[in-house]
RNA sequence: GCCUCGGUAGCUCAGUUGGAUAGAGCAACGGUUUUCUAAACCGUGGGUCAGGGGUUCGAAUCCCUUCCGGGGUACCA
């Protein structure tokens, strides 16, 4: 469509002797109501053509009309220039954007990227709020492969800390030995359990305390099992052999369940990283900001920056005993992870409750004047809240990701057994069939909404099947499908020019010849909704050709083989467009 | 208090660098199948784009302000 406004550069600078640059005329979709594909806004233009607007587009019609064999006609409508294109642009577009076996590949950038998804704490199963990560994560790895990054997907892993041991102390006292194998239960789900009881235990002996007079405060700092908890951790850190042992069996236990889950989900880690492994760096980035002036030291020998004249805080970033807090720990990840890769970007997918964090994380290592600082990126999510609010993993108040994810595969099996349409399938077709719906809707449900925003989910009103869902454009593809099978459709050469395109045909071009453009701004923006909304709207344009013309039964064989390849095309695109959500398309269903 | 992100139809959401009469889905109502998959299609109703001001040919979109909601503002992560 390029060439549109660099004409329009040249009506203007010939009608009215102005020179303007392309980016200042306004192209866009003509609205369904007008004649025409694209309209150039021409309001701006009356101030050089000092004529009223309809003068002003006529005369810039006149001029594309003459200068372009592609632009059939035009009408104007106030200061709109409704033009439209001609049957063979869009057919030749069609054919040069869509009909090539490589159609989707957009060439590599040379640039390398990290992104930092998922990062579970090791004391709790995956939950919504979880799921919800993982797919963004996910998808907008995918989405920027396909845009021509070099992709590393990463894998913070929180496995120690306090809140590991207050699951390991609460196994310890009341588990009575058991393993996921002597209850049956996934081994995330067991050290979970232990987590919540954990809390269960504390609060009552805070309750105890209170009783006895003591202050909550008080109380929470005394409990003997939060003593007990901390003096676990400190043997953690010194290294004893029990504590150790212990950590390194229930956070076995919690990754066997986790690896469950994700291949469920269908999402993968090409580097997992261990908090065990990091927390003690950034120490020495802590030195090197203190010699580079960028930190200062309390009395209490505390470090902190401030950051005051940046509209933050002072910042602490290491206690005045010497030991890390979290952003000691990610100053030094970041390093790493940079000494690692040298990539050109990373990005965090990290909740919403975090920006503060890393905007002064970031703002840091740009102090410290690292050079790769400027590529780091803070994909922030909002929240995944229920009816009765926030999601509490201590109490027990959460939508689990496995949980969900069954019930969603059985929602689909049920709808898919009342439909009847796939009886013939064996056992095992049905299974991954009935996964890939319910995950599909599951997938598109979290990713059609824009990341920032919030997210309400209500238990108790199931995710559609029908609608602006996964499963309508699931089904979209494999009624393509079965279209093209029974048409006996292979991929060849085609060079059939109809006589004429019907408007669901035209529509259906135009939006299917954008496809590369939407890669490349979902990936600009990190937004896998702009992938799930287009592929949509496809689906729709799609459904609403089928209705309208016969494929099959056009009246004459070269119109059959052109409504084919344009079923084809269709299909492809909503093929990759979901596969860039990781959501799967069945060929029947 | 301060910082930050949200507020669009009953509900869930779209809405490009400011552009035409603000769009979808669900829910409600009506219609479409002896014809390529009805998980579909077509139609009807439904709006103070939270409120107010400003910028301009033009504002859901940009600026200011008020209200409502989330999050943050810890020597937690």
């Amino acid at each position: 469509m390029n060439f549109i406004a660099s004409l329009a550069v040249q009506a203007i600078k010939e009608l009215y002797q102005v020179e303007i640059e392309e980016s200042a005329v306004n192209i866009q979709e003509t609205r369904k109501e007008f004649d025409g594909q694209v309209t150039v806004v021409t309001f701006p233009f009356t101030r050089y053509s000092k004529k009223s607007p309809e003068q002003t587009g006529s005369e810039i019609g006149d001029y594309l009309v003459a200068h372009a064999s592609e632009i059939s006609s035009y009408n104007v409508i106030k200061g709109f220039l409704n033009l439209s294109l001609t049957d063979e642009f869009w057919l030749q577009a069609l054919h040069e954007e869509l009909l090539k076996p490589d159609f989707e590949d957009i060439p590599k950038n040379g640039k390398r990227v990290m992104i930092e998804y998922s990062s579970p704490n090791t004391n709790k199963p995956l939950h919504l709020g979880h799921v919800r990560n993982n797919l963004l994560g996910f998808s907008v790895a995918a989405i920027l492969e396909a845009a021509g990054y070099e992709i590393i997907k990463a894998n913070l892993v929180n496995d120690r800390g306090i809140h590991i041991c207050k699951s390991m102390l609460a196994w310890e006292k009341f588990g009575n030995g058991e393993t996921p194998e002597s209850t049956g239960l996934k081994g995330d789900k067991l050290v979970g359990n232990y987590y919540v009881r954990f809390d269960k235990e504390y609060k009552k002996e805070v309750e105890a305390l209170i009783a006895s007079g003591k202050s909550e405060e008080e109380a929470k700092k005394e409990a003997p099992l939060m003593l007990e908890a901390q003096e676990m951790l400190r043997k953690w850190e010194a290294g004893d052999h029990q504590v150790i042992h212990l950590w390194k069996q229930m956070n076995a236990w919690v990754y066997k369940g986790f690896e469950e889950t994700y291949e469920k989900m269908g999402i993968a880690f090409d580097k997992v990283y261990y908090e065990s492994d990091t927390y003690l760096l950034g120490k020495d980035i802590i030195e090197e900001g203190l010699s580079k002036g960028v930190f200062f030291k309390k009395q209490d020998n505390s470090v902190w920056i401030d950051l005051t004249a940046d509209g933050l805080d002072e910042k602490l970033v290491l206690r005045g005993d010497g030991t890390s807090v979290y952003i000691t720990q990610d100053l030094g990840t970041a390093q790493l992870k940079y000494d690692d890769y040298h990539m050109d970007n990373s990005i965090y997918v990290v909740g919403n409750e975090q920006d503060y964090h890393f905007k002064v994380l970031f703002l840091i290592l740009k102090k410290l004047g690292k050079s790769w600082a400027e590529g780091l990126y803070h994909l922030s999510y909002g929240m995944v809240d229920l009816p009765s609010g926030k999601m509490k993993s201590r109490e027990g108040t959460v939508v689990d990701a496995d949980d969900l994810m069954a019930e969603m595969v059985e929602t689909a099996k049920q709808r898919t057994e009342e439909l009847g349409k796939v009886d013939d399938f064996s056992e095992q077709e049905k299974e991954v069939l009935y996964e890939m719906i319910g995950l599909g809707a599951l997938k598109y449900f979290l990713l059609k909404v824009e990341p920032k925003k919030r997210l309400l989910f209500d238990p108790n009103e199931s995710i559609d099947f029908q609608g602006h869902t996964g499963p309508f454009v699931q089904y979209t593809h494999a009624r393509i499908k079965s279209v093209l099978s029974k048409g006996a459709y292979h991929e060849e050469p085609f060079d059939v020019q109809p006589a004429g395109l019907e408007a669901s045909e035209r529509e259906l071009i135009k939006e299917l010849v954008k496809f590369k453009s939407v890669i490349v701004s979902a990936a600009n923006d990190y937004s896998p909704a702009i992938i799930a909304n287009y592929v949509y709207e496809i689906a729709k344009l799609y459904n609403k050709f089928y209705h309208e013309v016969a494929i099959l039964k056009a009246e004459d064989v070269r119109l059959k083989e052109f409504r084919l390849n344009l079923s084809a095309a269709t299909a492809k695109v909503i093929s990759k467009g979901m596969g860039l959500l990781g959501i799967q398309v069945p060929e029947r269903m």
